[in-house]
RNA sequence: GGGCCGUUAGCUCAGCCGGUAGAGCAGUUGACUUUUAAUCAAUUGGUCGAGCGUUCGAAUCGCUCACGGCCCA
């Protein structure tokens, strides 16, 4: 516990959790061997199966079958009359409707769950049947407060808007939104897709550092810190790119990994500190093979778990059924620009000159590929929406990526954006250890150059390749926005569960 | 970093050409054995995000700050 915070300071109180606090005291005085928190009730079912299974059944079933069921969860609703009254419980499944009778839990156990509050833990066994309306419900007998809550839940019909809290107190957002929760089930979903995807083709889940002493695999900015005992600074990964490189290298042909990295750049409806990518690297393949695996997996996860070709999202509607469209970076730029030429975008001057009036801020150290980029950037990449893959980089910005074989200006790389967002980037890997260093050399002096985000010199990472990397393709794919976009939610922080702010 | 918007009861929100704080839900008390955002009656609850200023008087106007949302970089 941290004792910077007091959560139960005496501000923080009020006249509901005062009473509640003085409810739950009498509880602990009452309670069974005085225990008042129990744990020894034995829950049976769920809600959401109960519907399933006896949803369909008209009101005389259920006069002729007795189906006892015994479930937990939390009160949502209540109405509670004289003699009788009704709850909604909620558990991990869903909703159901207990329906309570003095008659039948006896009067003394009636009294007591009068005082009972919305968002109060109770067990509660019984026989299923079905009210005049037809809302199948629990005829409860037997009924047992599980755990007593001290805090009033948010009003019962608008639930919980605020975005700060929501954020700041996510068990509260899952409590009250049934569209969250079903959010991150989703969400859950889409990566075991993933994972299985990649584990029936053969390929093995690793686990490299997070914790680097060189932060390599990605232009980024990191975050710092220090191992006391070796008394080294470290980073906290950008990417895992090197290390299942070098896992390739030692002969591990098909590997993937789907975990965290950290960069420590500003908070956006796109951008959370840290955030979860798979990336996937495969021997003898080449970055052609990259692309239709990506987009034979992303259809699956639009077939299979949306079970929709047609993904909308946010009033746009993207088409998951035809093939993803495929072109190069330049073509993009003059498909977009039809005023440019691709001489002009073949001239540093000119480029530059593009650049400047499009309100980029060209630094002298920038070469012909990163201007592109900058005007690529600007004028292109908010505008592809469906599926699209943008191929054909320039080697200036893509330090990691084999050239191409008949235009070393480029790399055999591409990035797939959807919805005008970035969502994956995948390239032929550069073996050649030789130009791998000359290209680390590169970054270092821009990294002196002012270019707070080039890359370090990766030594043992150059001795790797010396020993041989095999032709091999990489990717790697951002999670969370690929749940935004299949959720079709606003900002990175509805599919985050703890998204970062800053301390209340 | 810049622009716009927001912050009032536990929650959802009114009140904002300045006159001293409201509703619904939740809570409390009472009635009620098929309700379902239950209903009916009564009722408790507020450093109006923080600070400074203007004013006889500030939730309301001005400035600063904090936190958040959206857009832009």
């Amino acid at each position: 516990m941290s004792d910077q915070q007091d959560n139960n300071s005496p501000q923080d109180e009020n006249q509901l959790i005062t009473l509640r606090r003085e409810k739950l005291s009498s509880i602990r005085e009452n309670a069974d061997n005085g225990i008042a928190f129990p744990n020894n009730f034995k829950r049976e079912h769920y809600s959401a199966p109960i519907h399933m299974e006896y949803g369909e059944y008209e009101r005389e079933w259920f006069d002729e079958n007795s189906v006892r069921v015994s479930i937990g969860g939390r009160i949502m609703l209540k109405r509670v009359m004289g003699k009788a009254s009704f709850i909604t419980t909620s558990d991990t499944t869903g909703r159901i409707q207990l329906f309570i009778q003095q008659a039948r839990v006896g009067e003394d156990l009636y009294k007591d769950f009068k005082t009972w509050d919305t968002g109060d833990i109770v067990g509660a066994s019984g026989e299923l049947f079905k009210t005049k309306t037809g809302e199948l419900s629990i005829r409860v007998d037997e009924l047992r407060l599980l755990t007593k809550s001290l805090r009033p839940l948010p009003e019962k019909f608008h639930g919980l808007t605020d975005h700060e809290q929501r954020y700041r107190q996510r068990y509260l957002d899952l409590i009250m939104n049934e569209d969250s929760r079903s959010v991150f089930m989703m969400r859950s979903m889409i990566v075991s897709y993933i994972r299985n995807y990649f584990l029936q083709r053969d390929f093995l889940e690793v686990e490299t550092p997070m914790l680097q002493t060189i932060p390599g695999g990605a232009t980024a900015r990191p975050f710092n810190t220090h191992h006391n005992a070796l008394d080294i600074d470290m980073y906290l990964r950008i990417a895992p790119e090197l290390y299942l490189k070098r896992l390739v290298v030692g002969g591990f042909d098909r590997v993937f990994e789907i975990n965290r990295n950290f960069r420590n750049e500003g908070l956006s409806t796109r951008h959370n500190p840290e955030f979860t990518m798979i990336e996937w690297y495969q021997a003898y393949a080449t970055y052609h093979d990259l692309m239709d695996t990506t987009e034979e997996l992303l259809k699956g996860v639009a077939r299979d778990v949306l079970g929709k070709t047609k993904i909308t999202y946010q009033g746009d509607t993207f088409d998951f059924g035809k093939p993803f469209a495929r072109m190069t970076v330049k073509e993009s730029i003059l498909h977009f620009n039809p005023d440019l030429t691709d001489d002009q975008l073949n001239d540093k001057e000119n480029a530059t000159t593009i650049a400047k009036a499009l309100g980029i801020p060209v630094e002298d150290y920038w070469g012909l590929g990163k201007v592109q980029i900058e005007i690529f950037e600007k004028t292109v990449e908010h505008r592809l929406m469906d599926p699209t893959f943008i191929t054909a980089y320039p080697a200036e910005v893509s330090p990691l990526a084999r050239r191409n074989d008949d235009d070393s200006f480029v790399t055999d790389r591409f990035e797939l954006f959807i919805g005008g967002r970035e969502i994956g980037n995948g390239f032929s890997e550069l073996n050649d250890a030789e130009d791998q260093a000359e290209r680390f050399q590169k970054q270092v002096a821009e990294k002196d150059a002012g270019d707070d985000e080039a890359m370090h010199y990766d030594a043992d990472y150059i001795r790797a390749l010396e020993y041989g990397l095999p032709p091999t393709a990489g990717e790697g794919i951002g999670i969370d926005r690929l749940v935004m976009l299949f959720t079709d939610m606003p900002s990175i922080r509805d599919v985050i569960l703890f998204p970062h702010m800053r301390p209340e």
